[in-house]
RNA sequence: GGUGCCAUAGCUCAGUUGGUAGAGCAACGGACUGAAAAUCCGUGUGUCCCUAGUUCGAUUCUUGGUGGCACCA
């Protein structure tokens, strides 16, 4: 690590594994305020379901990204990189060290090393493409991008149709391929990151998983996701939580199923995050079962 | 007590005209560059309830058990 350099604090992990906690115990060791890579906790309209901090902890550190949003937003990972780096350089006048912290994979490794650069989508191309697949399927999609981009065709996964409509939204808005743009270029930050993963065994997680759930119906989020229930085609409501409870709305699923049917699909998701945490490196694991006192100790050694 | 039906993967069930078996869900693993809490992909050894018999060979047919369900007394 380069003397002098300022730094970035990257807590990592797994959905309630206890970022949180660790964040704000750092955050006020280095007088240091909190950017949350969370992106469904953008979301001002959404607080019970998406676990955002309490008030409490929100006052013990000043938080960036956290309901900045509103559920009408369309808002992406590009964004953010933008957005989350002109921050991080502003505070950096003042605080050597930032704390980030959160669990949505790409937008942790946009922060860290960002995106290539792609012209925004022409509205009138996506809503074509879209209606398209919406009436043919995905094979029409296809085979129009296998001509205006070979080479992305030769590659991509041809039956996620999110991947197979963006390139072919990107060729026909630019009039070039999709592959053009798409080079993978790791950016440098002009800052140390330090990333610390959370880990817990997953019979541990699953418990906690269970409790915050239960929590989260006892403290309101029937009543939070019926308020947002006439808006649930919004992307951002595509959110697990809410999509079980919307179903539960329309008669289809019971109460007791669609709880059940939450917390299989938060412990589904913390696997998917944990698939992806695994092989990044640069990763310092800790075990945050230890005390609060231990884990800083231990955590102050890594950072510089 | 009598009769009938059922017993196969963690669950719900297919199937094998006798050559040791497969779907859905669950579980687990993976991918991921502008919608990412999204989206997509991959992975099935299980005493085919137990016992005895027929057979080269039984999860499959037969006998007798055990358990469950239904109907009759």
């Amino acid at each position: 690590m380069k003397y002098g350099m300022n730094n970035l604090v990257l807590i990592v992990g797994a959905t309630c594994v206890g970022k949180t906690e660790i964040a704000i115990r750092l955050a006020k060791h280095f007088q240091s305020p909190i950017i949350s890579v969370d992106s469904r906790q953008f979301y001002k309209e959404l607080l019970i379901g998406t676990a955002v901090p309490s008030a409490t902890d929100l006052n013990q550190a000043k938080h960036y990204f956290v309901s900045n949003l509103s559920i009408f937003d369309y808002y992406n990972a590009s964004q953010f990189e933008q957005e989350a780096i002109d921050l991080i350089s502003h505070l950096h006048k003042k605080h050597q060290t930032v704390i980030a912290c959160g669990g949505s994979m790409l937008y942790i490794d946009v922060l860290c090393q960002g995106m290539d650069i792609i012209p925004a989508i022409d509205q009138l191309v996506r809503t074509d493409i879209f209606s398209l697949y919406k009436k043919e399927g995905i094979d029409p999609i296809c085979q129009q991008l296998k001509i205006h981009d070979p080479v992305y065709y030769s590659v991509v996964d041809l039956k996620n149709h999110k991947r197979v409509i963006h390139a072919l939204e990107v060729c026909l808005t630019t009039g070039k391929p999709y592959s053009m743009f798409r080079c993978g270029n790791k950016k440098k930050r002009p800052f140390n990151i330090i990333k610390i993963g959370l880990f817990r065994e997953p019979l541990d997680l699953y418990k906690r998983i269970n409790i915050r759930i239960d929590k989260m119906i006892k403290n309101g989020f029937l009543e939070e996701a019926y308020k947002v229930y006439p808006y649930r085609f919004l992307n951002s409501l595509n959110t697990i939580g809410y999509k079980e409870l919307f179903r539960f709305f329309d008669g289809e699923y019971t109460l007791n199923f669609a709880i059940e049917k939450i917390k299989q699909n938060t412990r589904i998701y913390s696997r998917k995050q944990m698939s992806w945490f695994r092989k990044d490196k640069k990763i310092n694991w800790i075990y945050p079962s230890n005390s609060g006192e231990f884990i800083i100790s231990k955590l102050l050694r890594i950072i510089p």
